[in-house]
DNA sequence: GCCGTTTTCGGCCCGACTGTTTTCAGTCG
């Protein structure tokens, strides 16, 4: 039975949430959640790395783990886990996502008065029942029955475009309101996560001015309820659909506040563990030696207290930055200045909105040296892609827009479709036309991961191939990409030479940044592509750019940092 | 369940807020 490291990894993640059900130890909870993102994020073959117990020197994996592992691996089958699953109702673990639900509340609810779902809970709620269970009251009932509430009407995760509009919005009211000194949007949406749950913002402020801006904050046009309101802490529904918090603190407890409000989680714990073992104790309001707090002015100097280089926040969710940031081989991120090209917008050529001269002068405008035109080929007949004809006449008119300026260029490039078989949408002798060639999929999305695996890399040993483009096809909280070993394909992709895009689009920011530093070890080289289908999307690089800083990538990882010319060179070189 | 520059046992990050309680448990991030 072959089963691959998502999978893996997502049954110790529900273990971990079925264990917590069973009323288990919260560190063995928490065993079995760092053990499911270690495996998540790990680069090498698991069923190898299980075989010859080479998984047992990560730490965060012991034997227990290890063996539950080697005979899920072996047998397809993990006891523990079944039996669990048998034993627990699926309407509980629904249940821990209503907001004041945690693993003992819903242990008690069902113990005690046999419920198994959330229909049955809202029942219960309204018929008074819960009020009298020990520990809880009527107010208890009445936060869960709005919790119920709350869940059926907003979803869970949000697009990091629409949180970032909404989060700008709050920040600009609190920035210069009276009594705010510093303040920053941190928590997920500043370590550029491609979804957010909430947003989390942090200020400082003297402790008179508190309470007045926690007012204004709580009474802002875009606040819907007020969900906890405290001197420091305050939590509103927005409108929207999202949670945002605000927490104030002291100005000299910001940069400690800022960078515990930042997270991740994971990444705090392992701080912390990394401080006591210094003997220190850090929390959101300092870092203390004894009674005695080390003054920091800003987080760097946090970092450096704990003999560490600066950890950018998109690299925080420990995966291996805090042993890097000790040992001085953080990467030297890739920044938007680096970059030197767009790569993959669309035109009205096939289903874009603006012209390819539009395109060119926002791409120029916004400080780019040329732009990669990539319209759709002939297959995608819905988005009006090109024939051999119509190709003639593009070409054309990117010849024509080229002479209009001596400082910007238009690159001749296509999106190419991988037909279901693995070849290509245009034959060689058109496809050597084009300076550079995406390829991806848009059409039969049901295959089996093998045959989508075997589709991508037979496409990929086209020698005209240059970048893979939108390597899944997901969509994000609206449709998951099509299975791959993505493992595999990217292997392929390090020995074929071919690049792999993060395409910018917020709603695909595909290739995920996971597997960005495999992407790396290999040697595979990244593009971003805002996919842009109008001027306004061009914008959209900013989204790519941070997923590609999340996974670890550096300016000479990217092909957009290279120089119009080079980029000919990169695809004409296994021609 | 994991881990060890005191340790193979006894710890495991830390604090705000809420509601149920008269000093604390549960939830959340």
């Amino acid at each position: 039975m072959k089963l691959d490291q998502k999978e893996v990894a997502a049954l110790l993640k529900e273990m971990a949430v079925l264990l917590e059900l069973q009323g288990e130890n919260p560190f063995k909870v928490r065993a079995y959640e760092n053990a499911s993102r270690i495996i998540e994020g790990l680069s090498g073959d698991l069923e190898e790395m299980v075989k010859t117990g080479e998984i047992m020197k990560i730490k965060g994996i012991g034997s227990g783990i290890a063996e539950k592992i080697k005979t899920l691996m072996e047998t397809g089958h993990m006891p523990e886990y079944e039996e669990l699953k048998q034993i627990t109702p699926p309407g509980l673990i629904e249940m821990l996502k209503i907001p004041g639900m945690g693993p003992k509340k819903i242990k008690a609810v069902w113990e005690k008065l046999g419920i198994t779902t959330i229909g049955e809970l809202e029942y219960a709620c309204k018929e008074n029942r819960l009020a009298d269970l020990p520990g809880f009251g009527v107010r208890t009932q009445e936060k869960i029955l709005q919790g119920i509430e709350l869940l059926k009407k907003f979803k869970e995760r949000h697009l990091i475009n629409e949180a970032r509009a909404e989060a700008e919005l709050l920040y600009q009211a609190l920035k210069d309101f009276p009594g705010v000194i510093r303040s920053q949007i941190a928590g997920s949406l500043r370590r550029w996560k491609e979804t957010v749950k909430d947003i989390d913002i942090v200020a400082s402020a003297r402790d008179e001015d508190r309470m007045k801006i926690m007012d204004h904050f709580t009474s802002l046009p875009s606040v819907e309820t007020v969900v906890a309101k405290g001197e420091t802490k305050s939590s509103v529904v927005l409108k929207a659909g999202m949670n945002a918090d605000l927490r104030i603190v002291s100005d000299e407890q910001f940069p400690y506040a800022l960078h515990h409000f930042t997270g991740s989680k994971e990444h705090n714990i392992a701080m912390r563990e990394h401080a006591i073992k210094l003997g220190l104790k850090m929390n959101e309001y300092g870092l203390f030696r004894g009674d005695e707090n080390i003054p920091c002015k800003d987080e760097a100097e946090i970092f450096h207290q704990l003999g560490m280089d600066f950890i950018p926040p998109e690299l925080r969710e420990n995966m291996g930055e805090i042993e890097a940031a000790l040992e001085h081989r953080l990467p030297n991120l890739v920044t938007m200045d680096d970059l030197r090209g767009v790569i993959h917008v669309h035109s009205n050529y096939s289903d874009g909105v603006n012209t390819i001269e539009d395109m060119a002068r926002a791409a120029r405008e916004l400080g780019y040296e040329y732009l990669v035109l990539c319209d759709h080929s002939k297959s995608t007949y819905y988005a009006n892609g090109l024939d051999e004809k119509r190709l003639m006449e593009q070409h054309a008119e990117i010849d024509r827009v080229n002479k209009l300026f001596d400082d910007f260029q238009v690159l001749k490039g296509t999106e190419c479709d991988i037909l279901p078989d693995g070849s290509l949408d245009y034959d060689n002798d058109t496809l050597a036309l084009f300076d550079v060639v995406v390829i991806s999929i848009h059409s039969r999305f049901n295959m089996t991961e093998e045959e989508a695996t075997q589709r991508i890399i037979k496409a990929m040993e086209n020698p005209y191939a240059t970048i893979l483009g939108h390597p899944t096809g997901r969509l994000l909280l609206a449709r998951d990409g099509y299975p791959l070993d993505m493992h595999r394909i990217l292997d392929a992709a390090a020995d074929l030479g071919v690049a792999v895009e993060i395409n910018a689009h917020p709603q695909r920011l595909d290739l995920d940044w996971r597997f960005g530093k495999y992407a790396k070890e290999k040697g595979v080289k990244l593009s971003i592509g805002p996919d842009a289908h109008r001027t306004e999307g061009l914008l959209d690089v900013v989204y790519g750019l941070h997923i590609a800083r999340k996974g670890w990538q550096e300016k000479e990882d990217i092909l957009n940092c290279l120089s119009a010319d080079e980029l000919r060179a990169f695809a004409r070189r296994r021609r």
